[in-house]
DNA sequence: CCTGTGATTTAGAACGATCTAAATCCAGCA
DNA sequence: TGCTGGATTTAGATCGTTCTAAATCACAGG
């Protein structure tokens, strides 16, 4: 039934020309002449030829293409961070291979090897909760180069693209501040990820520097009813706080469904900042305060990087880090309030 | 510096067999005797042996590689149906290639002939708008086969998966008539797909068979900033609409919106009803009444399709439609306002 | 001890590209 | 004419696997 694929060697003995030389025309090579170059072009329109990547891969070792590994695929924050990889790597004519961990190590095991199996030229990896921190040193095994984002294993083990959480929470807690509400607590998630570290680390630097109080750290799953249903232990804390600092704008979003269920009025009774900024934030009632991390553009740096170490393989570890930006709305509460 | 990967022919010599034997081992041939099987095993594993597909794809056409294209990747629909796709790929031992289309039909088509490149096994293809509708039968000459899903270029040209669309329309009508509100208006969107036409053609069916009036039909980019702009022109339409059904929930959040900055409230007011039941509609404020199209089912339908059509070349065309579910929260109105 | 049979194993040719090294072409020049 | 050198073109090996067809093995039966 599947046709038969038209081949470097059918263009050739109809072009009149060795397979090598298709081959050079095939890869643009300044070589040949201009025309034989338009003949052979020529035909290969007429034939629909299509090169295998494959079969070159097999020869000259590069694929063209790269893997991406996410934990998660109903957070549009990942979502939009895979709209920005793939632009990058379809600009440079690369395909994306997708997966999704579900932040199980497991499962991202079994991708990585599938990933080889398939002769990836390199990953993109936002490593899954949990992840053995001896992975990059196996990659760099294998052979595989690595970006890690997002997220980090073994800081500096590999190149890496992220926001800067530390200043993201920053702002959020000198914004907070500002507006009066200085008993903060802090909703998080229970999974544990570089991503969690840094946000709680920058939480207790932030609240160190402006000298609020620390209301306590709630845990909740991520997923907004986990939020929703945190909202009574956050109401239950010793010292009730005056404003809450959510992981991310999901948790957020429960949150406050969680605070109206109980009566109040987010923004007004209680002062609710998320993180990551996701078009939710502007949807949600009232509107979210939250500090944009830029996904999209957290991913056109990993690809960058990516590119960067597929061209040169020997290029020392960079790490980008973007800057956060405080997105200021509704639910954080007015200065008047 | 790229460790040489590590061959059939290496693993054959040190286990003392054939490469044609260490092959049939690796295909879990049960031609091979136990202890045989054994010995080869042991010095796969040793080695980190792992198969390469793209070699093993250029004897024997199959990459156990898919192609997916969707139009974009913010609306969490496309990805709730994208990680249902990649979960039956995943435990399929398929590896799923993505791309975005940006509902652009020249970029669909380069994205087409990069997946011919590779040597996908087959496509799954929500087409852009505006796709040429030989599509389907180019794909057919080219030897790809392809499902359609969420949205068709043809009608029966291909396997298709999706919502029944019409149904669910009918559903929020029904709701919102059984509410006592007859002057029902739609938000469409501008982009022509097969699942706009369909819910359109819904929509004047389920007027039909309710009796409830035709309150116009306002069209607004994809987009909830669009939306919000709208509920001017929803406002203005001859006969004020006792609700709006919209062509999605994001344009449903969006159009909440600009009527509560109308000074409306939506759900007393103006009944809102969206499309997709997206996490979203939980947390908007109302919240908002939805059908649920069970995007990550549709994928798993697709991915089970395709999997079905690369087993049986010859298999009669089959569609998979799903039935979608009203969920009722606030903003479409209770019966008592 | 030879032969037939089913169970295993294997040699060697594919698959479709790229690479290397060498061949061929062609003008310019002695 | 014959030689030289740069510009083009090409033959043939090669990448890692699977396929085909045939070889080999082990053992029962005569």
């Amino acid at each position: 039934m599947q046709r038969k694929r038209v081949t470097l060697d059918e263009v050739a003995r109809i072009a009149g020309v060795s397979r090598a030389t298709v081959s050079l025309v095939v890869r643009k090579s300044p070589l040949v002449a201009d025309h034989t170059r338009e003949k052979v072009e020529q035909v290969m329109a007429d034939l629909d030829y299509v090169r295998d990547i494959g079969a070159a891969r097999l020869r000259n070792n590069s694929s063209r293409t790269v893997g991406v590994i996410v934990p998660n695929l109903v957070n549009s924050f990942f979502t939009e961070f895979l709209a920005g990889v793939e632009r990058v790597m379809g600009e440079d004519d690369r395909v994306v291979l997708l997966a999704n961990s579900q932040d199980d190590p497991r499962r991202q095991e079994e991708i990585l090897q599938r990933f080889r199996g398939h002769g990836v030229d390199g990953v993109i990896l936002c490593p899954a909760a949990g992840t053995d921190p001896d992975l990059p040193a196996r990659m760099r095994r294998w052979g595989l180069p690595v970006v890690q984002s997002l997220r980090e294993i073994g800081r500096d083990a590999t190149d890496y693209a992220g926001a800067d959480y530390i200043e993201g929470v920053r702002l959020a807690v000198q914004h907070l501040v500002g507006l009066g509400r200085r008993r903060i607590a802090f909703l998080s998630v229970s999974a544990r990820t570089s991503a969690r570290e840094e946000r709680l680390a920058g939480f207790a630097r932030a609240l160190a520097e402006t000298g609020a109080t620390d209301a306590g750290i709630v845990e909740a799953d991520l997923t907004w009813e986990g939020a929703a249903h945190s909202a009574a232990e956050v109401l239950a804390l010793r010292s009730r706080p005056e404003a809450v600092l959510c992981f991310n704008d999901v948790l957020a979003a429960g949150l406050m469904l969680g605070l109206r269920r109980a009566g109040l009025e987010p923004g007004r009774d209680m002062g609710v900042v998320g993180l990551d900024d996701l078009p939710l934030a502007e949807l949600t009632y009232p509107p979210l305060t939250s500090v944009a991390m830029d996904p999209a553009g957290i991913g056109v740096a990993a690809a960058r990087l990516l590119a960067r170490r597929l061209a040169d393989a020997g290029a020392p570890v960079e790490r980008s880090i973007l800057a956060p930006r405080l997105v200021v709305r509704e639910s954080s509460g007015s200065d008047a309030g």
